[in-house]
DNA sequence: TGCAAATATATGTACATACATTTAATGTAC
DNA sequence: GTACATTAAATGTATGTACATATATTTGCA
C-alpha cells in the first residue's frame, strides 16, 4: 500500500488548522489501522470484535467471563456484546451456559477450539505485520502521552 | 467526561509493549473522538458520515457532485455513498439528478436546507468544543508527523 | 413477606461498514 | 457497427454500532 500524506490521501487541498488536520488525521489512520488488521484475519473467519472478545476470554480462562465484564474490557464500550458473542458460538467458539449462582448472568467459555485459532493467529497481532510499525520506541511513548493528553 | 491513561479505561493491566498499547490506544482515542463529535450532531438530526458528506458538497457548491468524488473525498473509502446520499435526499439536504452529459453518474447537490443547516453547525466542527484539544500547536503538529509516519 | 428498584442480558430498530453482485451506460477494438 | 471490457451507481447480505426497550432475576427495604 502506498501512503501519502493525510492531505493527499483524502484529495483535499489544506485544512484550517493544524488541530483540524490532527483531528482528520486520527480518524483516519485508526480506519487505516482497523482494515489492515481485518483484512489480516480475514482467512480465519473472525472479525476484528470477536477477535478482541476472545482475546479477553483466554486471558479469563480456564474461568469463565460475564457478558459485563467483556463489555467492561472491550474498547468499544456501548457495542454489543451479547451479539458479537452469538457469532462466536455459532462458530464453536465460545459456550455460553447461565451461571447456577446467578441465573441473570451468564458465563462465557472460549472452546479449545477458540483457543487454537487465537493460537493461530498470535503472530499476526502485535507482529510486525500489522499494528504500530515505522515509529521508534521514544516516538511512540511520545505518541501515548498525546492521545493520554487529547482525552484529559 | 472524567479521563484516565489509557490502562484504566478499558481496566487492563499491562500492555506488552510500548507500540501495542499505542495501538490500543490510537483506536480508543478515535472511537472516543468520534462519539463526542457524534453527540454534539445529534440534535441537528445528521449523523458524522452524513455531515462529512454535506461538508464536501458545500465545497463544491454551486457545482455538483458525482457519487464517485463523494467517494474519492470520504475519510472511509469503502463506506456506501450511495445509501448516505439515501439518507440526505429523504431529509432534503441535497437533491439527485441523472447527469445528462454521462448518464451513468448523478449529480448531487446541496439544497438550501443543506447550506443552512451547516451554517448553524459550523461553530461547533473545529470549534473548541470538540476535535483535538489540550495540545499545543506544536504538539499538535508531532502528532500529524507521527500519524503520517506510522502509514508509511 | 411482599413489592419496588436495580442488575444482567437479550432484542428491536436505524444507521453505517465491508464487500460482492447487478444494472445501466459508455468506451474501445475489431 | 457489433462485441467485450470498463465505469458509475445501486442493491444485497452479513456484521457491527448506538441507543431504547423488554425480560428475567436478584436485592433491598418497608
Amino acid at each position: 500500500m502506498t501512503t501519502m500524506k493525510i492531505e493527499d490521501e483524502i484529495k483535499q487541498t489544506a485544512f484550517k488548522t493544524e488541530y483540524h488536520k490532527a483531528y482528520i488525521n486520527m480518524l483516519y489512520t485508526s480506519n487505516w489501522l482497523v482494515q489492515e488488521q481485518s483484512n489480516l484475519f480475514k482467512p480465519f473467519g473472525v472479525t476484528l470484535p470477536q477477535y478482541n472478545v476472545l482475546r479477553i476470554l483466554r486471558g479469563q480462562h480456564p474461568k469463565p467471563a460475564t457478558v459485563s465484564l467483556l463489555i467492561e474490557r472491550m474498547l468499544d464500550k456501548t457495542s454489543n456484546a451479547s451479539r458479537i458473542v452469538d457469532k462466536l458460538e455459532v462458530k464453536g467458539l465460545v459456550t455460553r451456559k447461565q451461571c447456577p449462582n446467578d441465573r441473570r448472568t451468564v458465563d462465557v467459555l472460549i472452546t479449545d477450539k477458540g483457543l487454537a485459532l487465537l493460537k493461530q493467529m498470535d503472530d499476526l497481532d502485535g507482529g510486525s505485520k500489522t499494528g504500530i510499525r515505522n515509529l521508534t520506541e521514544q516516538e511512540t511513548a511520545e505518541l501515548n502521552r498525546l492521545l493520554d493528553k487529547i482525552r484529559d
